[in-house]
RNA sequence: GCCCGAGUGGUGGAAUGGUAUACACGAAGGACUUAAAAUCCUUUGAGGGAAACUUCAUGCGGGUUCGACUCCCGCCUCGGGCACCA
């Protein structure tokens, strides 16, 4: 017998797959479409991580099971390859970050083809082409043309190694989330995106898409929407008043001061009638060097300046109030003011501190409590129930607030309101190696986009593309590229040197594959038409709050736009779900520097592709995160090794043995049921116990009489067409092997038999009191009294049950019953 | 602090109201071999018993039920998300 060879197997197959069509998805076909997507991997010099070969085996045992079942399937791959790994890389060596990222694409693409994975390659995108970034560009261009882009002025956060601005959502804990350095502020003028004009419905349309409950969550708590009103406090002595947001306007009674964020334009307002304007001023300067970590510290003090001079008046009570500014109140929430009372942590202690009068006005259930509360010993944040609240008294807190708004609204003193944490997107990088911002700034004109006619951009070919010190993109001394013309007068103009952040060329991506070679449109309206929305897409759960809004964000924009056809929906994603990562032997996060990383190459190399695809799928539960174990891997390598013994036995074609056609019958729908619910490894134990069986069949067999597989060609073709997902090359080696025709990956997925299914014989369990108490082999379909007359002849039962009374029989059909006594 | 998820043998895990520990790893013993590797066979939750068998065990404490890993209530631990958000 021929020793089983993968790497002889595994080639023989992945040139036959990749020089024919057989994965190429088909324009203009009849049949149902499917687009299975995973997220498409940066191209580090580190090449492939065994994360990545959970997340792609997975959803290419989907794409390849949908193919069978009939689909028309699009399984597309390509390359996010802007990013600052490549450039520092690039600069580190002196080589241009073109030239890096070309020779880490072709390791990643080789290293892909060895797994057998079934993606359509004549559909390869790389976000660097100039062809693909295009569009990107011509994206910004309607984002700018339809006011969602606009520059600011903004502190940014700033990474001192980096050299580079981050927006929000990259700040893990006051640190880069890429190199963990402390994030420092830094003023700059910068892209933005008016992100926040779609938090509604971002949220919204969350109602309409199959995404993990988990994942829908991770989005609202993102965007973070707060229901509340906003409120009017007139300024004494001017006829103006200050706004301010609430989503607690049932405290409004015990509201004695209000508070304004140090950096607030109020204080720049009313400055000639702040007395102390010097002091509020240097508190000012003082929050500025205070880094967002210290200033969302919970245990820090409380500090505040007063507003000496300045009063506003409470709508609800009529009373004047002090104005004091505090950092804990941030600019950028709400209206940058709060009004401040009794009923909150941070007021209470800041009043606490300076001696600012409070008063209460909510009681808690509690008798206790409530006295500990009205003598300001303790704070209580909670609902409960309104007091000194004039008409409300005795209302509860979730009662009174529609009523407050209400009244005081009736008073023009307030409105309801929504308001999000999402803020605007800071899109701007002071980096080489991303898509050129294709603006122009002219004296005159301003800021006017580049001609559709020129785009792309191109990011200019130069020797220097290490950041500066002071905070410009390098492409700023690149002089000849800088100057140029202004789009609407001609007149001397310069070019944005600033780059797109790497988010901009992946949430679109999913789009160009679909129609990856036009160069007159995005996508072609009657393709997009036909693929979209994708029907599975799955990544990592890192990627579920920013990749996929931002994304979730710019196609919505692009549907508006009508640059995507109005019948498919806002969302592009129908359905998402995330794998766990893989951690490194011992649970600990795979690094470098720690030495645990696995190469998938090297697994591949000694145990072959099929025995790894095996094995990422049966190590645990897929969106669970898992250790690796490379014993484990040794289990389905012998497992691959059993199948492919078992199948290459010369022998006679013989019937399949009744017991063992059962089970495989069985396996098919078990394994059918389970990858539809992503329960990969219960798909390999399945396929696992019947390889068992038919190892023990065949054993018997061959042992006694005739040697033969146990298995006829037919049920061999069958359980070679559930395998083939998972091992695809032993499934198509075994196929032709065995005589059968065309490859068995162009096969119609098996249908099994619900008649043999059904067991005719069953294992009864029989109970007393609840306790397993003996097990009888019975005919299926059982009457409940046919059953009882059946154990009651049983000794064992008969001598347990003895003289005592039977109070009541429970019994489940086919099996168990249960004699109460 | 708030919101999710999880806790089962030596290990990864299976079972979502009905035989707890499937499948796999590891370990121990045996066969084959000059030997080792590979392979095959047997055993493997813990305790008691010569055995038939029996008691206990799914993070902890209660509850519902004929019956609970599974449902409910209260805790503990771990992981993830959000966080002076007004």
């Amino acid at each position: 017998m021929v020793k089983y060879n993968p790497k002889k197997i595994e080639a023989k197959w992945q040139e036959k797959w990749f020089n024919s069509s057989v994965f190429k998805a088909k324009n203009g076909s009849k049949k149902k479409k499917f687009y299975a997507m995973v997220e498409f991997p940066y191209p580090s010099g580190d090449g492939l991580h065994v994360g990545h070969c959970r997340s792609y085996t997975a959803l290419d045992i989907i794409a390849r099971k949908k193919r069978m079942q009939g689909f028309n399937v699009l399984y597309p791959m390509g390359w996010d390859a802007f990013g600052l790994p490549t450039e520092n890389y690039a600069i580190k060596k002196g080589v241009h970050p073109s030239v890096v990222t070309k020779k880490n694409v072709e390791y990643f693409k080789e290293q892909m083809q060895r797994m057998g994975w079934s993606f359509d390659w004549s559909r390869e995108i790389d976000t660097t082409d100039p062809k693909y970034y295009k569009w990107t560009q011509w994206i910004f261009i309607q984002l700018f043309k339809n006011g969602l882009a606009y520059k600011s002025k903004i502190n940014i956060n700033w990474c001192p190694s980096c050299l580079i601005g981050l927006a929000n959502e990259e700040v893990v804990n006051g640190n880069c989330e890429r190199c963990g350095t402390k994030v420092e502020k830094r003023e700059k003028e910068q892209w933005m995106i008016k992100i926040t004009n779609y938090a509604d419905r971002l949220i919204r349309d969350l109602e309409n898409v199959d995404y993990l409950e988990k994942i829908k969550t991770q989005q609202k708590d993102w965007i973070g929407e707060s229901h509340g009103a906003l409120v009017k406090f007139p300024i004494e002595g001017v006829e103006e008043s200050i706004d301010v947001f609430t989503t607690r306007i049932d405290t409004i009674f015990s509201g004695t001061f209000l508070i304004v964020a140090p950096g607030s334009s109020f204080i720049d307002t009313h400055k000639s009638r702040i007395e102390n304007i010097d002091e509020v001023l240097k508190y000012r300067e003082e929050a500025k060097n205070v880094s967002d970590m210290d200033r969302t510290n919970q245990d820090k003090d409380v500090t505040g300046v007063q507003l000496k001079g300045i009063l506003v008046r409470n709508p609800a009570t009529n009373e004047e109030m002090p104005v004091w500014t505090a950092d804990f109140v941030l600019e950028q929430y709400g209206t940058g003011a709060v009004f401040a009372d009794a009923h909150d942590k941070r007021d209470f202690k800041m009043a606490k501190k300076y001696g600012i009068p409070l008063r209460t006005s909510i009681k808690p259930d509690d008798e206790l409590l409530t006295q500990k509360v009205k003598n300001l010993e303790e704070c209580f944040e909670g609902d409960g129930i309104l007091y000194n609240s004039v008409q409300f008294d005795g209302m509860k807190s979730a009662q009174a607030r529609p009523l407050i708004i209400a009244w005081l609204s009736s008073k023009g003193f307030a409105q309801p309101k929504i308001s999000y944490k999402l803020r605007d997107w800071v899109f701007s990088r002071q980096h080489y190696w991303g898509e050129p911002i294709p603006m122009i700034f002219c004296k005159k004109c301003g800021w006017q986009s580049v001609f559709e006619k020129d785009l792309p951009v191109k990011l200019p070919n130069v020797k220097k593309y290490k950041p500066t010190d002071t905070g410009e993109s390098p492409l700023s001394l690149i002089k000849n590229w800088v100057e140029t013309e202004c789009p609407k007068c001609g007149g001397p103009a310069q070019r944005e040197t600033d780059t797109m952040p790497n988010w901009a060329g992946s949430n679109w991506y999913f789009l160009r594959y679909i129609d990856p070679k036009n160069s007159k449109k995005l996508v072609d309206e009657s393709l997009a038409k036909y693929w979209l929305p994708v029907d599975w897409y799955n990544g990592g759960m890192e990627h579920t709050t920013l990749h996929l809004l931002y994304s979730r964000f710019i196609f919505k924009f692009l549907w508006d736009i009508k640059a995507v056809p109005l019948s498919i929906g806002s969302e592009p994603y129908k359905k998402r779900t995330s794998h766990g990562m893989v951690l490194g032997e011992g649970g600990i996060k795979m690094s470098k520097s720690k030495g645990n990383v696995i190469n998938p190459d090297v697994i591949v190399k000694e145990y072959g592709a099929d025995t790894l695809r095996i094995y990422e799928m049966f190590m645990g539960p897929f969106e669970q995160m898992i250790p690796w174990d490379t014993k484990g891997v040794v289990g389905c390598r012998r497992f691959v090794e059993k199948i492919y013994n078992l199948a290459s036995q010369k022998t006679a074609a013989v019937k399949t043995e009744e017991g063992l056609k059962k089970i495989l019958h069985k396996t098919v729908k078990k394994v059918a049921e389970d990858i539809e619910l992503m329960k990969f490894n219960t798909s390999v134990s399945a396929m696992m116990e019947f390889v068992n069986e038919w190892s023990r069949v065949t054993g018997s067999r061959s042992a006694g009489q005739v040697s033969a597989t146990g298995l006829d060609k037919k049920d061999l073709a069958n359980f070679l067409i559930i395998l083939s997902p998972f091992a695809p090359h032993l499934a198509e080696e075994l196929w032709a092997n065995a005589g059968l025709k065309e490859m068995c990956s162009l096969q119609k997925w098996p249908k099994y038999d619900e008649k043999l299914i059904e067991d005719q014989e069953v294992l009864l369990i029989v109970q007393i009191n609840g306790k397993v108490r003996d097990k009888i082999n019975a005919k299926a379909g059982l009457t409940q009294k046919e059953a009882e007359k059946i154990v009651m002849k049983s000794e064992k039962i008969k001598a347990l049950i003895g003289e005592v009374e039977v109070k009541k029989i429970v019994f489940v059909p086919n099996k168990l019953i249960n004699i109460v006594i």
